[in-house]
DNA sequence: CAATAATCTTGATTGACTCTATTTACTGAA
DNA sequence: TTCAGTAAATAGAGTCAATCAAGATTATTG
């Protein structure tokens, strides 16, 4: 939020070819803050930095900066859209199964396309998206044996599991990287 | 569809301890004929098959299935849900960015949890989802200079790419194994 | 500073999916 | 074979992320 930061990001959307508006530097701002966040996420960070926008605005702001490559929008199973930063490197990402924490992963094997299938029946393969599914070190401590840790909101097994159907609108918690 | 697949299937639905009813054989029939079919596209076989069923019912028995690993569900962002009777051996999924076309794909390395992440931030992870992005032989030929081949129903270039956000109601092709 | 497009706002609309209540019918026991 | 008991199907309203459309603003460029 120091002046040095909103100079490199007014260069950052002006390098893409968009115009400069309060709108998507706040945008900007609230996924720096937030690495995953979702739109309804990005709308409320971004009203606490200038005071008012439509959620329109925030999804036409947040699609131009996907289609101009300086956003990413990835669609965990069960979660709605979420929306990153970090671009051109193509991680990827842990899900938890019982809180929706998602974190970064860096590529396994080399740069992108690091995965080479292996009958790819004559499709020309220009990506590999891989997403972990797993348990958080919170929700872990918090399926242990009771008495033992703090715990999530949510209770322990697997009340949510995103392969049963959409996710009941749970909070994105953020992992450290 | 011959009395012996019948058979198999109600003794699919029997053994994961559900009730054999006309609709859910209808949705397993829907499913062997499109390995990847979205719910509308189920509802649509089933009815041809038994004459009238709810498209909740089809939501209810899809639920069902996959909560009994008869069914996996998968979510190719930019697409809705799909489901596949393939389960169990952790494959993967090839999807083009031009038509939508969906394709299986081998686990590459080994049995599930076919990947270890670098660094998964303390995750147990259970299970490594990969989805291959690229474009289908058939926009392949489609996308060749002009004159040389037959085209599918989309135009050239990449009107909707899912990176974009949220298909416009395209049909799941379906990729020959 | 004016011209012109891009961007933002407002408000309606879509569409996949969910929820609840009621009816139907599969299954095991009498 | 008949009869509960209960899982499953139907009907219909409701939810919510995301999209569309039209008019009002505003960032750029000369």
């Amino acid at each position: 939020m120091t002046p040095d930061d909103d100079r490199h990001l007014v260069e950052l959307v002006r390098s893409a070819g968009l115009r400069v508006t309060a709108p998507r530097l706040a945008v900007l701002r609230a996924l720096r803050q937030r690495p995953h966040a979702d739109t309804e996420t990005v709308v409320r960070a971004a009203r606490v930095a200038i005071g008012s926008i439509s959620s329109q605005a925030v999804y036409n702001v947040l699609a131009a900066f996907v289609a101009a490559g300086l956003v990413r929008r990835i669609e965990p199973m069960g979660s709605v859209a979420l929306y990153e930063l970090r671009v051109g490197d193509n991680h990827h990402h842990v899900v938890c199964r019982t809180c929706g924490a998602v974190g970064d992963v860096d590529c396994a094997v080399g740069r992108r396309p690091c995965l080479t299938p292996s009958d790819a029946h004559g499709f020309v393969v220009d990506e590999a998206e891989v997403t972990y599914w797993g348990v958080c070190p919170s929700c872990q401590a918090a399926a242990a044996p009771a008495g033992s840790a703090r715990r999530p909101r949510s209770a322990p097994s697997r009340p949510d599991d995103p392969r049963s159907g959409r996710a009941a609108g749970r909070a994105v918690r953020e992992v450290e990287r």
